[in-house]
DNA sequence: CTTTTTGCAAATGATTTGCATTAAC
DNA sequence: GTTAATGCAAATCATTTGCAAAAAG
């Protein structure tokens, strides 16, 4: 899909979500679908790649619009700036390094149904499970890579 | 359980982790023993309650290093300021109002095994599977509740 | 032409850092 | 006595707010 292409699909995105097409907003969708789980800041340098003068501020108001829209998902793991990326419509879960923070997507094993059912609800209208598993990438169990984003391990829990 | 009772067992912890007994360190704990889901700064309010002229410093450091040392356990709903509770050893996963933001503590539906098996680990060793469900407290579904930490709801996600 | 979004500047608020003093062991 | 934790002050960083100018529909 070349470049031409690609905007047009983020500006159609935009139409169908009654948001108005600004440049900005459009270069913030091709930075989250270009660097998926990237933080704000990084999104922030990506846009400016494509529309130089682009605000923090503006960033911050496309991200908030497109995530209430629903094109993007905000996610955020403890002890971690918020993340964004744009596959909204599965139901991916995420895998997340303690040692460098690194972000991996896997599928649900349960496929479309809920992931677990909760044994009381408490009364809660419930419209979604997010699953976190937390453990050490491949690159910082071999001692390999420098850790940028450490997380503790906590100590009585289980997979 | 009477206040001396208490602040023994607390001392207790700290030394079973190799942690200086402090008192700020004995009324951290016992401010998340007696409020769990607390925040940062409620968890200042309630230690000053204690301890008069402890630091906010001095709170983060504890707050860390019982994280640290597994005697506490910090979780951090997207979009909200990250929260600690005392439970470590079970299992337990929570339930998070998107309106208000109330938190309750669900017992893991399938016990002791893991929640849910990784479709694919891209080599990382798991140590933990922490899962959220997302939705609305039976007071804000009845409107009752003003929204003091409101999260947007997403779309295309199930529960 | 009306409404929304942008861009700039400044404010806010949570968290961190540095260092001398104090307390724990 | 030695080491680690506290308290004070100041700095940092992400994020938000307010408002005039510009762009979208």
């Amino acid at each position: 899909m070349d470049a031409v292409t690609e905007t047009a699909q983020f500006e159609e995105l935009l139409r169908a979500s009654d948001l108005r097409v600004t440049r900005p907003r459009v270069a913030v969708l091709s930075a989250v679908y270009a660097h998926p789980h990237a933080d704000t800041s990084s999104i922030i340098g990506f846009v400016r790649e494509d529309e130089e003068g682009v605000s923090h501020q503006t960033v911050y108001n496309a991200l908030n619009a497109l995530t209430v829209a629903g094109l993007l998902r905000q996610i955020q793991p403890p002890g971690s700036v918020p993340r964004y990326e744009s596959q909204v419509a599965d139901n991916h879960h995420h895998l997340v390094c303690r040692v460098c923070g690194a972000i991996e997507d896997v599928e649900c094993a349960v496929g479309d149904a809920p992931c677990l059912a909760a044994s009381e609800d408490h009364g809660y209208a419930i419209d979604e499970a997010e699953v976190v598993y937390w453990g050490t990438c491949p690159g910082c169990t071999a001692g390999t890579a420098a850790p940028p984003h450490p997380n503790p391990t906590p100590k009585g829990t289980h997979v």
